[in-house]
DNA sequence: GGTAATTACCCACAACTACCCACAATCTTA
DNA sequence: TAAGATTGTGGGTAGTTGTGGGTAATTACC
């Protein structure tokens, strides 16, 4: 990030935010925001992970944010079954993208499944991730998410949004 | 901040004052006051984060204030499903916008839907931020504003006015 | 090793966006 | 007061973006 120079800030540091409406076409492709494209790093090379999100989406990854993971994964335990079953939980799921001349990546079938994607679909930048969603399933977890306790989601919001 | 002569301190600070009623054209651009182009910082790059407000307005951040709570955002767990939540609300309605050669700034229909944008708007410097309200909601969430406790109203204005 | 299925690459096009120019109204300055 | 500069508003155009589909290369399978 430091090392760019000031005028594409914005554009060179693999933070993602927004909205997207798209739609995933026969052959399993997804168009990446031009955004999102615009503000991947160029050591990602094109590249994306995508792999399964803790919620029913997919959660994408630029590869050079991947890297990270797959390091913090090398530091664990072939001994240990904890760690065992945890690399093996991360690492199964994952699959790099790179996307086309007209900025889609191809989900795999197993994703798509996961993730109940039909053809409308919405991309949402997650700041160090992007996620693709069934926007009918979001909104039921987006209601689901009301039952948060409001305090507990008061005082995060009090210490994050200026 | 520190470097400017002292002339031009308050225009390069990233500060807001004043309320200026604008048009929003057909093309859902709306003009930013001079006045606060000129006080956005160099490291903004002519750009400001748009987003939800609190309240039912566009809430418009200086890029330099944005890339703040895009740090603290990023500080939060991708594990804890509350944490996760307050990502997604937080990043999902932000688009970033850079003045044009006109000085106006290109509104999503999102956003203009959320804050029932007509013509006619209300540009408010907020401080550190700038508020973007149909003036008639404006006067009724001022209305509604009138049943705050007096009590707690005054003590916080014994804090701050001089 | 030959064939079928899958994947990656290419082209085409409609819709949209960003950029440009124009002009009237306002403010500044001589 | 007059001339010049700045500001706010409108609209045209070229380039970009999102979507569909065709073809060649690669892979998988018998």
């Amino acid at each position: 990030m430091g090392n760019y120079p000031f005028y594409d800030m914005t554009l060179t540091d693999n933070t993602f935010i927004g909205e997207y409406a798209y739609s995933l076409d026969s052959k399993g492709r997804v168009n990446i925001p031009a955004k999102f494209r615009q503000s991947l790093s160029a050591d990602s090379q094109n590249t994306f992970v995508i792999t399964r999100g803790l919620d029913p989406c997919i959660w994408v990854y630029p590869l050079e944010q991947w890297k990270e993971i797959e390091n913090n994964l090398r530091n664990l335990s072939s001994v240990k079954n904890i760690h065992r079953t945890f690399v093996r939980d991360t690492a199964r799921y994952a699959s790099p993208s790179t996307y086309d001349k007209q900025g889609r990546i191809t989900l795999t079938p197993s994703l798509t499944e996961y993730a109940v994607l039909e053809k409308d679909v919405l991309i949402i930048g997650m700041i160090n991730k992007i996620e693709i969603w069934n926007p009918n399933t979001l909104k039921i977890v987006d209601q689901q998410n009301l039952e948060i306790e409001p305090d507990a989601y008061d005082d995060l919001a009090d210490k994050i949004i200026l």
